[in-house]
RNA sequence: GGAGGAGUGCCCGAGUGGCUAAAGGGGACGGACUGUAAAUCCGUUGGCUAUGCCUACGUUGGUUCGAAUCCAACCUCCUCCA
């Protein structure tokens, strides 16, 4: 199934997007022939989406580049439910307001990678809180309920495997397929929407939308998952010590953003390259074609392109900027992360403790002091091994700020004000 | 409704009266080696105004000179039966 007509699934194919298609010729003959509304939904659980989502994304900013029409599905009704696929029983009851404050950030990473609007390729915002808060249950279970076979759905591998080894599965999280197969129809009723993406975990619970389509208005619908990605070493996509690598700015500063992808894995850089950036195949080839330390350059840009997608280019091309002068040259350049602290307070006499805290390096007095045991605490480049050192105006450099250094990756300045 | 089992640090998981800020593993962080990679090796991994003090083994109370360890009640989760 590697062969496709159409421009879309051709891309998705040999950029590594394509985990499992529920009828690939089905599919592909109508994205030859007209334009297809797709949609993958979010559920608003952070004030931002992570690069765990950004496979989804990026599918459908090639859906719409290859001239068909994204929908971007806010779960804010899900999300008051809670989602129970997460094996962790204590995720928090989030309150509505929290929730419209999440929706709003994840609605910004959309705003960057598609053209909303009302033309007939221009990308919507939909959220399934419309439709999902007011539904009644008799109403559903007779309208909805009646299509959904449990003999089928037991058989799914999400419910099955649950079964087999005898562990526990709620109503609940049973309903779920329910509930999202039910977004697939409105949806379609709403947009004419076919085609369902998401990510491989979501596999069984877009196909009860595809059957529930079939059923209640006998129209063939499409479900198509992306691989669930990890590095190749075998770690979650997106997770570092400081938590999630956030999409939004202000979770995450371009910088940090950069600095994540430049520190991808060797055997990781040609399936990023691809994933994450909008780079021309034949370039792609060309950096994946590299070999030992010339693989550095591949990441350099592959860190700027997928940096300009979220941040804008000239973001991006700063934080290449600032990452060559602080690791090629060893300066401390101006676009480091900077944390600003009272002049009156370094006149004063400010601990290497409490700095370190104060910049976000280290979480507590004792992380530092550990630190500085193991030698990775630097004060302007110079190994400092005095916990009790004292950091003055006399420390400030001639750029006017402190360079204060965590490891050999992270640095922060203190700037006084 | 009945019977049984479980809740330990970021996660998994030992511990069943003092030697326990709690074995071991994973993860993470720092160091060495490199290419801001991987692998490997070494170190660290509750907080603080730090030769001491405080907080911590589901919650609350009790027994004891002393409890993660014993007792009681409660909460939560799981399994089986109905």
């Amino acid at each position: 199934m590697s062969e496709y007509t159409s421009e879309f699934l051709t891309v998705l194919s040999e950029r590594g997007y394509i985990h499992q298609v529920s009828d690939p010729k089905g599919l592909d003959a109508l994205c030859a022939k007209e334009t297809v509304t797709a949609y993958i939904g979010f559920d608003c659980t952070a004030p931002s989406l992570h690069v765990g989502s950004l496979v989804q994304i990026m599918m459908m900013y090639w859906l719409q580049q290859t001239g068909h029409r994204p929908i971007a599905l806010m779960g804010s009704g899900t999300t008051r439910v809670g989602d129970p696929t997460g094996k962790d029983e204590s995720r928090k009851v989030l309150s509505d307001e929290t929730i419209e404050d999440n929706k709003a950030g994840i609605r910004k990473v959309f705003d960057k990678l598609l053209t909303f609007g009302d033309g007939p390729t221009d990308a919507l915002m939909m959220d399934n809180a419309d439709w999902l808060l007011g539904l009644n249950y008799m109403n559903f279970l007779r309208d909805i309920g009646r299509h959904f076979s449990v003999n089928q759905m037991i058989q799914r591998d999400s419910v099955r495997l649950r079964l087999e080894r005898e562990q526990h599965l709620s109503f609940l999280e049973f309903n779920y397929m329910l509930l999202q197969g039910y977004d697939f129809l409105e949806i379609y009723n709403r947009t004419g929407c076919r085609l369902q993406m998401g990510g491989s975990d979501q596999w069984s619970n877009i196909l009860s939308g595809v059957d529930l389509i079939r059923r209640k208005v006998a129209v063939e619908a499409f479900a198509l998952t992306s691989p669930l990605l990890t590095t190749s070493s075998g770690a979650k996509m997106g997770k570092t010590a400081d938590g999630a690598v956030w999409l939004n700015e202000e979770q995450l500063s371009a910088y940090d953003y950069w600095q994540y992808w430049r520190n991808t894995e060797d055997a990781d850089v040609e399936r990023f390259l691809k994933l994450f950036t909008i780079l021309p195949m034949d370039e792609i080839k060309r950096l994946a074609a590299l070999e030992g330390s010339e693989i550095n350059e591949a990441k350099k840009i592959l860190a700027t392109e997928a940096t300009a997608l979220m941040h804008g280019r000239n973001k991006a091309e700063e934080a290449a900027e600032t990452a060559r002068k602080a690791f090629e040259e060893g300066q401390s350049a101006e676009g480091l992360p900077t944390v600003e602290i009272a002049r009156s307070g370094l006149e004063a006499g400010l601990g290497v403790l409490s700095a370190f805290v104060l910049a976000g390096l280290c979480a507590s007095n004792g992380d530092v002091r550990r630190n500085i045991k193991g030698g990775g605490v630097r004060i302007n480049d110079a190994v400092e091994q005095d916990a009790n050192r004292q950091l003055t105006l006399d420390d400030v450099t001639a750029d006017g700020v402190v360079k204060l250094s965590l490891g050999k990756k992270k640095h922060v300045l203190l700037k006084p004000v």
